[in-house]
DNA sequence: CTCCAGGGATGAT
DNA sequence: ATCATCCATGGA
């Protein structure tokens, strides 16, 4: 099987930090898609085994699947500077060390802008599930490894949806958010792809005008899919944690302060110092004792 | 500024 | 089987 050399690089770590929420475990390795191609992974040390769909229409000319794979997970980022840049203080140099490998993902904007819509007040399992359905209904069926994937679908497909097919992918009442948001992509009323042109506080604007996406949401896909390693999505788990280890015993504290403390604190490489707090925080929850053991 | 809808997996009892 | 918990956005 074709490899990559991966240095400083975790597969299963950053597959599983709340990034993507579409891979699967198969054998020894994950089956998923990234944009229209299905793709099988399989991380053995500093080696990454990569092998792409038999595609039953034999692919026209593409891109070398792994140059595809090497951006997708961005193992161009010189991590070794990138931690050696973030702040000198035991919170995050504690996560940091943690997470290992965890690289800041450069996903397909349109699937990492529709998909984190979905995620609002939605844990992992869920959000696992909606995406899985919406490209089950919506996105093209593809084989890779005896096993089958979906793509995620366009935004020109799932403008055509109604909202009662994607309530019944699970969404609830993100499924208004979703469709509205699809129709102006769809339409080219809002242009993903050349907002990347934009600097970070105008493409924040733009997404925030998006129905479903707050500062949050667009956070997320600032730093995911845009590469504004700045970036510093914070949801509850984050503010948790910058409470907890950087302002003990202050009460009175606004999420605006919040917000100003961390782009100062963080600066450039803020999103991997935000990645590394969440998902060490994330795995080392304090889990509730039960009556027999305590 | 505050309050609240919203809903399904998850874990505790 | 029942019950509490988790959560971002948008609108009142």
């Amino acid at each position: 099987m074709p490899t990559l050399a991966c240095d400083e690089f975790d597969l299963e770590l950053t597959l599983d930090s709340g990034q993507t929420f579409h891979w699967q475990s198969l054998g020894a390795g994950f089956v998923g898609t990234i944009g229209d191609r299905a793709v099988y992974l399989e991380q053995r040390g500093a080696d990454l085994k990569v092998r792409g769909a038999e595609t039953s229409p034999p692919a026209r000319k593409t891109r070398p699947l792994a140059e595809v794979v090497a951006r997708y997970f961005a193992l161009d980022h010189p991590l070794a500077e990138i931690c050696a840049s973030l702040p000198d203080d035991p919170a995050i140099q504690t996560a940091a060390a943690f997470c290992r490998g965890l690289r800041i993902m450069r996903q397909p904007r349109w699937e990492c802008l529709a998909t984190f819509i979905t995620s609002s007040m939605k844990q992992v399992a869920h959000i696992r599930q909606m995406s899985l359905a919406l490209r089950q209904c919506f996105g093209r069926k593809l084989g890779i490894n005896g096993a089958h994937v979906y793509a995620f679908p366009s935004a020109v497909n799932l403008a055509r949806a109604t909202e009662k097919e994607l309530i019944n992918c699970g969404l609830g009442y993100r499924a208004k958010n979703l469709l509205a948001t699809a129709r102006r992509v769809a339409g080219g009323e809002a242009d993903v792809e050349g907002w990347a042109a934009l600097g970070d506080e105008d493409l924040r604007a733009r997404l925030c005008e998006l129905p479903g996406v707050g500062p949050k949401v667009a956070n997320c896909v600032m730093l995911f899919a845009y590469e504004r390693l700045r970036a510093f999505p914070i949801d509850v788990w984050i503010e948790r944690v910058l409470r907890q280890h950087y302002f003990p015993r202050r009460r009175r504290l606004t999420t605006a302060q919040l917000r100003d403390f961390a782009a100062r604190h963080f600066g450039e490489h803020g999103g991997y110092a935000q990645q590394y707090l969440f998902h060490h925080a994330r795995k080392t929850r304090p889990r509730r004792l039960s009556p027999r053991t305590r």
